[in-house]
DNA sequence: CGACGCCGATACCCCGTGGGTATCGTTGCA
DNA sequence: TGCAACGATACCCACGGGGTATCGGCGTCG
């Protein structure tokens, strides 16, 4: 007789119909039906009459949706006094580049929504550092892109992305349907500031020979493609703005978006925002 | 959080010491730590100090205790309150032989004890029928060994004995270590009445060609075995009487102890029961 | 002062269960 | 009598909770 158990019978005493009940809980409706059956056999009693009339609670039933009512709040309350011992706790999280995820301040608002009490700080930085200010100790976890140097750090893959190339929309290349890296080694590509994580300086310059300016932020990139005739690369899967296409690459490694913290922080905090963050990304 | 998980963390912070906690809840450590840990990150705030010289409680830690113990007392009173409601019901569990299988008053035990204003009534039935009256409707579920004619019943194997020849412990076979089939084939076997299920009577008779006395019950068994110079089979790991001696059989398929119920029988207590037979069985 | 022992953490494996999709069976209704 | 609705069933997959073996840190003791 678990609290999740009590949750479903709860939503199928309410609905009185297993279909919707699995609907409000966000799951189908077979793993319903069987989870109530296993509470019925725990508690020993039918607490449901299925006909095809209709699904009515039984004597039992009733009493049971009054109890575990009671429980669940309970068990509510229980969270918030333990959430208002911990008091105010921050957690401080950095994104790579602007802002510019979409998915980002979802995130932050979900596990704001979970767990109230506890202040979300979020760092944006700019691009010369994959990993946010993490090493330095400015930020808890870091939502991020690979691949960085990954000594002393634990990464969390929560997705990831085929990357395209960034060109102009004029430009003769930019109708191909898909492109190889080297039908672009002629062009210039930006790079970043010297002292930037290799792995991640080598990985986004592509690996082509001319050089292009220096950027340190996602703008930047983009103010290079326009005026300066560079080539950047770009995860797909955002619409670029008007003047600019993005072109599949063919033989390029896809970008694992991950969820990055300093190896043996034990602050549970991080652990919590990371099991949130793949849940909201898993969907 | 849920309750299975609040009762290990009471544990912990009770005993003040993982080890013992674990044995307590009849589980060993490893699984236990990383319980606590997730539950540490579910409410997002550090519950134990732990330190070579001991597990303290933090402040959390303790607002959670009290409130855990306070919810799980809850949650107690909400199983009685459902019993209460439910009515007594009754399970008949029927159990083959005398009663001389010594774990199913304990199962009866533990299965009251988790589940009281349940009546459990028990029939103790003759060998003449391994499904102690479940087809005849005269018990619900059955306590039982195989093999027996399984169609329209659903069985649960809860244990498997090898089974060795009962034999007078002054036979000079009852002295060997272990026993071939064929070693017994020129002794007189005991037979169940006519009608009964065939598997059965042919796995306990052992496959020879003589003919002994027919036997009901245990007793009567036993009886042929010490006056009639039958040879019998029974399930090793019993401590036989003194007069008599079991000898491991090597070319007999070991006997399942099984609970057996008829297929779509939807009674709730069914289920229940037989899933603390598995625990209890288990150990 | 080093070897040992205690104890929680970690690594790894395996099975059970909780989730999913596809389909069935019953029943009321058109 | 065919159909639509809906809960049950069958089956599959992945994760989590259980296990064992081992590590690492820190006291203790010879």
């Amino acid at each position: 007789m678990e609290l999740r158990t009590l949750r479903y019978f709860v939503a199928v005493a309410e609905e009185l119909h297993f279909g919707r009940a699995a609907a409000r809980l966000h799951m189908s409706q077979p793993p319903l039906s069987r989870a109530i059956k296993r509470l019925e056999a725990d508690v020993g009693a039918l607490l449901l009459a299925r006909s095809p009339a209709g699904v009515t609670l039984t004597p039992v039933g009733r009493v049971l949706l009054d109890e575990a009512r009671a429980l669940l709040d309970r068990a509510d309350l229980v969270r918030d006094r333990v959430s208002a011992a911990a008091g105010p706790a921050t957690l401080t999280v950095g994104i790579l580049g602007d802002g510019t995820d979409p998915g980002i301040s979802a995130l932050a608002a979900a596990h704001r929504r979970g767990r109230p009490g506890i202040d979300i700080r979020v760092r944006d930085t700019d691009l010369t550092d994959p990993t946010c200010g993490l090493r330095a100790g400015l930020v808890d976890v870091a939502l991020t892109r690979g691949p960085f140097d990954e000594t002393a750090l634990t990464v969390r893959v929560l997705r990831t992305d085929p990357v395209g190339a960034v060109l102009r929309a004029d430009d003769p290349l930019a109708r191909r349907a898909r492109l190889r890296l080297a039908e672009l080694s002629d062009r210039r590509w930006f790079r970043f500031p010297p002292g930037t994580d290799p792995a991640w300086q080598s990985y986004w310059h592509g690996g082509s020979a001319r050089e292009g300016p220096v950027v340190r932020a996602v703008q930047e990139c983009l103010q290079a493609v326009l005026w300066n005739g560079t080539v950047g690369l770009a995860p797909l899967g955002h619409e670029p703005p008007a003047e600019l296409a993005v072109v599949p690459l063919v033989d390029m490694a896809p970008s694992r978006v991950v969820a990055v913290w300093n190896e043996g922080d034990t602050n549970p905090l991080i652990r919590s925002f990371v099991e949130t963050a793949t849940a909201v990304y898993r969907r």
